[in-house]
DNA sequence: ACCGGATAGTACGCGTTAGGACTAAGCGGG
DNA sequence: CCCGCTTAGTCCTAACGCGTACTATCCGGT
């Protein structure tokens, strides 16, 4: 046992299977719009606000702070998004979309979302709670496990090296 | 309405993030080996194998044809995997694991395995099926919706460009 | 006022991703 | 036998993903 048979590994494959399909067929719609699928996470979450720090963008989309640099270049270089200075903080940056890039966010915005509902024609709501839930529970699997594992490294690999915070 | 707070939006979020927490999960454990994720798919699939030509591998796993090449020179470079001419077929070429190779599989993959069932512990085998069901009704939603808008490109785009097989 | 530690963002390297153009090999019909 | 069509893999470009190292700034304690 301990093998490519154990039950679980039916529940991984399918969620994988899944989410590779999600993205397929929400990715060919957007790169019909000439984002990428970063780029129009980032329109997407700055549309409707007043900016966003990279920091708030990295905790509201996919995409970790290392990548996000570049990826506002680029919007930055089409002069969909401009980066404005933080006046509380020196350190931080605000990215907001410009007058060009609210035109495109309410252009592409809108008509992806309806894309994305067609999938969901004949789902009723309790179906909808039920996904959800389902998918939060094994989320949560994923995560405390994770934390698990995390501790497990440090006690090993650094019990003296580096000070713990805890107890 | 037409927006964001369209309910099934909240089913995909949940998807996006279920999905991202056992990526996060996973790829730590397998980073430790050495391997990056897309080569310990390949190691993985070719495990307990006599070997699967690159279109083969393709469909196994979640890489695509023009990726895996790269993804082979950098496993064949390290000596765990070997190209061999296929008999039948000269377009063809089969991947197999070299000895190191399949010393290596027999060392990480049940670790891996072992890694992610300590996520599972808790879950009873009818919660387990419940998952699967969930995620592949989900699935086939994406699949049918992602048929559909191909079909209606292809009749918009190239109607006459280019000769459909079915009426 | 100073210092050590945390935090925001950038720079860089390696590997990966998708898609499309390209080559070589098989396969069918005339 | 040659032609056109399909397939298997490769190569290319632009962009992303992640970890690490690095700089500048902020903060709390003394």
């Amino acid at each position: 046992m301990t093998q490519a048979d154990a039950k679980f590994m039916r529940t991984l494959r399918e969620l994988a299977r899944c989410y590779q399909a999600f993205e397929s067929f929400s990715d060919a719609h957007i790169r019909t719009t000439g984002l990428t699928p970063p780029q129009f996470d980032i329109i997407a979450t700055l549309g409707n606000t007043k900016g966003l720090s990279f920091k708030e963008l990295c905790e509201r989309t996919l995409i970790t702070k290392g990548t996000l640099t570049g990826v506002v270049d680029r919007l930055e270089s089409r002069e969909l998004v401009r980066r404005t200075e933080c006046p509380h903080d020196g350190r931080s940056q605000i990215v907001v979309l410009t007058a060009a890039g609210e035109k495109l966010f309410r252009r592409v915005f809108p008509s992806h979302v309806a894309h994305l509902g067609t999938a969901f024609e004949t789902v009723t709501e309790t179906q909808l709670q039920h996904n959800e839930l389902t998918l939060r529970r094994l989320r949560e699997l994923f995560e405390a496990a994770h934390e698990l594992t995390l501790e497990e490294a440090e006690m090993t690999g650094s019990a003296r090296s580096r000070p713990r915070r805890a107890a």
